[in-house]
RNA sequence: GCACCGUUCGUCUAGGGGUUAGGACGCAUCCCUUUCACGGAUGAAACACGGGUUCGAUUCCCGUACGGUGUACCA
């Protein structure tokens, strides 16, 4: 690679950031650090109809929590600040213009109401899209019909006017992209998109190519969705006179609904109960919360490792990779062409190995966290133990007061059908000499010892070990399953063990 | 409709002119075990279709089908 290597994403602050947004992001990001480049965020707000309060700040606290950085940013700043479109929105102009005088561009003077009648004139004649572009132009208000007077008197008296691109009317136009190879388009398809709006911003296309020109970026790495409109981009870069200096393009594939209709979308999301932001978003106008990967209790690591597998792999056996790791494999000649469904089942499973990967300590406090929003507190200690007893049987950390329910409450009711099957005189006498030989006990009592005096209760009855712990696991915990018993036991100390000893032989009719 | 992009197990994918078409998730069975889970083992499961090219095509080419994206003074 000749240029140094700057890539930017792109975001319209217009709510909570899609999932696949987020993967835009991260794989920007990733070729950033892997040519030591720079990683550029460029809030992209010209629609101002559109903008929408708390989104940049959603934005920004995103990409921190998955774990991006940004080398310049509107909060960072940085030698091309600056970095809103809206606060850059003067510069525009003058390019657009530009592209005026040297026969690229014109100005156009008809309302929308007046494109509407046209539209439906061609509609009505057969036109299935119609479209303002080699051939209706010069059938309506604009600088290339109208005399230069004419549109002089109207620019000078402020008369609310568009730039629109001038397309060639037949002319191949090439575009490279990085996945897919050349990409031909001709322009007769295309129509005359407008640069600049009536109001005086840029449309994406214009902002889109001359900032990432003026901020020298190198690759434009970004969504499917894109691929149609970057002849236009092309063009642009042509007439600008910036051909030399056009950034790489790589569209990626898009991220589709599970059964692949179509681009995930929230609605399908929300029906299958999973979310597609990456954080929880509160709508200021609507009150309407949309669930967040991190407070369904994702890490952002696994978050990461997950995204990034949707549409690109190493070409090796490997699965599960730290950003690190991602930063040396990435490349963009391995990302896929097709597109991708979302398979919320493989998030979760990312999700239980980095789990499983953690320390204890760091659980434990992760979990103690937990536990406050829910006003429960536990100490370190326990928390520690609570969590080697019950890690191989979560996937989130939300889940261990769940999956652990009976460390934290004594059984009230229990599984009948274990009671049923498993519940007996055997059992009873056995739980009856089981809890006067811990009352005995001198040592501290741990999960060994637990067991070695059930052992001894058992032999000394002359009954078989095995066929009674399903009795003994139903009194302590109320159900037929669950982790290591004598683990539980030991967690609940003597005094707990006994007490739920009691209540179930009480409570517990023998069949 | 038109343009563009795509199509290997249910899903994410590896591979690529001659392979028992490999892995992962999920699923099933078995083992481990005091249960459940973890772990281990095994299994079911794929080259969209039709033509070419070729000794040979899942792989290359062309069509067809299917799917996706785009078709705004939205990004």
């Amino acid at each position: 690679m000749d240029k140094k290597v700057r890539v930017r994403f792109a975001p319209s602050p217009t709510g909570g950031l899609h999932i696949g947004g987020v993967r835009t992001a991260l794989y920007n990001y990733l070729i950033a650090k892997k040519y030591n480049g720079s990683m550029i965020l460029r809030i992209e707000d010209t629609d101002q109809t559109r903008y929408v309060e708390g989104a940049e700040e959603y934005i920004k606290e995103a990409l921190e929590w998955i774990g991006i950085q940004l080398d310049e940013s509107p909060w960072h700043g940085g030698e091309f600040a600056p970095y809103r479109q809206s606060e850059r929105k003067a510069l525009y102009k003058q390019y657009a213009e530009q592209l005026v005088k040297d026969g690229h561009a014109y100005y156009a003077f008809d309302t929308e109401e007046e494109w509407e009648k046209k539209r439906k004139e061609l509609e009505s004649a057969g036109v299935i899209s119609p479209q303002y572009n080699s051939i209706t132009r010069m059938q309506m208000k604009n600088s290339l019909t109208l005399s230069e007077s004419e549109v002089n008197t109207k620019l000078a008296v402020g008369e609310p006017y568009v730039i629109r691109l001038k397309v060639p009317r037949k002319e191949d136009i090439r575009v490279h992209d990085l996945i897919r190879g050349w990409v031909t388009f001709h322009s007769s398809l295309l129509d005359d998109r407008v640069l600049l709006k009536s109001d005086g911003m840029p449309t994406y296309h214009l902002a889109n190519v001359v900032d990432d020109y003026l901020m020298q970026i190198s690759h434009v790495i970004r969504g499917e969705e894109w691929l149609p409109s970057a002849p236009i981009h092309v063009l642009l870069y042509k007439y600008l006179g910036w051909e030399k200096e056009m950034p790489q393009f790589a569209h990626l594939p898009l991220i589709l609904n599970p059964d692949g209709n179509g681009k995930l979308s929230k609605r399908y999301a929300d029906q299958l109960g999973f979310p597609v932001f990456p954080l929880q978003w509160k709508s200021p106008e609507k009150d309407e919360v949309m669930k967040g990967y991190r407070e369904e209790g994702y890490f952002p690591e696994a978050m990461v490792n997950f995204l990034v597998l949707l549409g690109w792999n190493a070409g090796t056996e490997q699965e599960i990779f730290s950003m690190q790791e991602l930063i040396e494999a990435f490349s963009i000649e391995r990302i896929g062409k097709a597109g991708t469904k979302f398979d919320i089942n493989k998030a979760k499973w990312f999700n239980q190995q980095y789990l499983k990967a953690k320390p204890n300590e760091e659980l434990a406090k992760l979990f103690i966290e937990d536990l406050k929003k829910q006003n429960i507190t536990l100490s370190q200690e326990k928390a520690e133990k609570v969590v080697s007893i019950l890690k191989d049987r979560v996937t989130f950390v939300k889940d261990f007061l769940q999956e652990g329910s009976y460390l934290f409450y004594a059984p009230q009711t229990f599984d009948q059908q274990v009671a049923s099957k498993k519940w007996n005189q055997q059992v009873v006498e056995v739980l009856t000499a089981y809890k006067n030989q811990l009352k005995n006990l001198t040592a501290l009592l741990d999960a060994s010892n637990a067991k070695d005096i059930l052992h001894q209760v058992t032999d000394s009855l002359g009954i078989k070990f095995g066929s009674v712990m399903q009795g003994v696991r139903l009194a302590i915990t109320g159900v037929g399953a669950g982790a290591d018993l004598m683990e539980i036991i030991a967690f609940l100390g003597i005094e707990e063990v006994s007490k739920r000893i009691d209540y179930a032989i009480k409570t517990l009719k023998i069949a």
